[in-house]
DNA sequence: AAGAAAGCCAACCGCTGTTGC
DNA sequence: TGCAACAGCGGTTGGCTTTCT
């Protein structure tokens, strides 16, 4: 079972990369673009795999890499975030501009779980370390906040969100500072978007009827199709009567524009 | 000064999700 | 609809460096 290795093993070198191969990588990359790594050692003349080349362009061959110490906002940012949505590296690193998901998770396993234990606080709860209940590894982070991991697509959020065992006095578990995650679910139809103008492109305005029903972001020139919100609140998990940031408008809840889910030109909800 | 232990991080491995045929 | 190819992700490993004894 299983499928073929990537690439031809007994022709590939592996183990740590010298100076001149990642040179041929770099020129490559600069000549053609990052795509179809399958092709591409061939192409540069590299004895490498189709995966080692990308990872190490995105892991350290990429111009827009920021090297060096993590700063202590970078920090409470990578707490934060794995506090709401857990190992998901390359959604934290989405998070820190040149910042790489395997950089993250190496200061992770190396800094940063230590520097919580020694604050007395579970690495994998984030909930203080006498208090973390012992159930199964994982089970602990469900409890935690969240019905299911809502990476991708989903939109991770919930600015109200109460922790399920009733730690009513955590109250930053909600808010999670100033990132304010709000890991309710928020469903929409397959993002259709409409430019403002149909000037400036070939596409078609929405019809007016379509139109009343969606959002004008000004700031991308699209109007695109708003969420279809699945919120714990309205599944009735929450039990606290308010609405989430999504599903109220973001308009009034002072604790919710942060971290809004909103639909991109590309038609991937990101975080605002 | 030397060996052991711990820390660190680049790279690998195996798996899953997506896409195209 | 099923399959294969591919990209990407997260866990793990291995080797180099630093610190400790």
């Amino acid at each position: 079972m299983g499928r073929s290795p990537c690439c031809e093993k007994a022709h590939t070198n592996k183990g740590a990369w010298t100076k001149e191969e990642d040179q041929r990588l770099i020129a490559h990359i600069k000549d053609h673009g990052d795509g179809c790594w399958r092709s591409l050692p061939k192409a540069a003349g590299l004895q490498r795999c189709g995966k080692s080349c990308r990872l190490r362009w995105i892991n350290y061959l990429r111009p827009d890499l920021k090297r060096g110490h993590f700063t202590e906002e970078e920090d409470n940012v990578i707490i934060r975030l794995h506090e709401a949505i857990g190992n998901k590296w390359s959604l934290i690193a989405g998070k820190l501009p040149g910042r790489t998901d395997n950089e993250i998770k190496n200061y992770w396993n190396t800094h940063v779980k230590r520097k919580l234990i020694a604050q007395g606080i579970d690495p994998l709860t984030h909930l203080p370390l006498n208090a973390a209940n012992p159930g199964p590894p994982g089970a602990a982070h469900r409890r935690r906040a969240f019905p299911a991991p809502l990476a991708g697509g989903g939109s991770a959020s919930c600015s109200r969100s109460r922790d399920a065992a009733g730690s009513s006095e955590d109250d930053d578990s909600g808010s999670l500072g100033n990132l304010d995650l709000d890991l309710n679910l928020s469903i929409s139809p397959p993002c259709v978007h409409y430019p403002a103008s149909s000037s400036s492109s070939p596409s078609p305005p929405p019809p007016a009827r379509i139109a009343a029903a969606m959002d004008y972001d000004p700031s991308l020139g699209y109007y695109a199709s708003s969420g279809v919100c699945v919120c714990l609140d309205r599944l009735g998990f929450q039990g606290n009567g308010e609405p989430c940031s999504f599903c109220n408008g973001g308009a009034s809840s002072s604790s919710s524009s942060s971290m809004r889910p909103v639909a991109s030109s590309s038609g991937v909800f990101r975080f605002a």
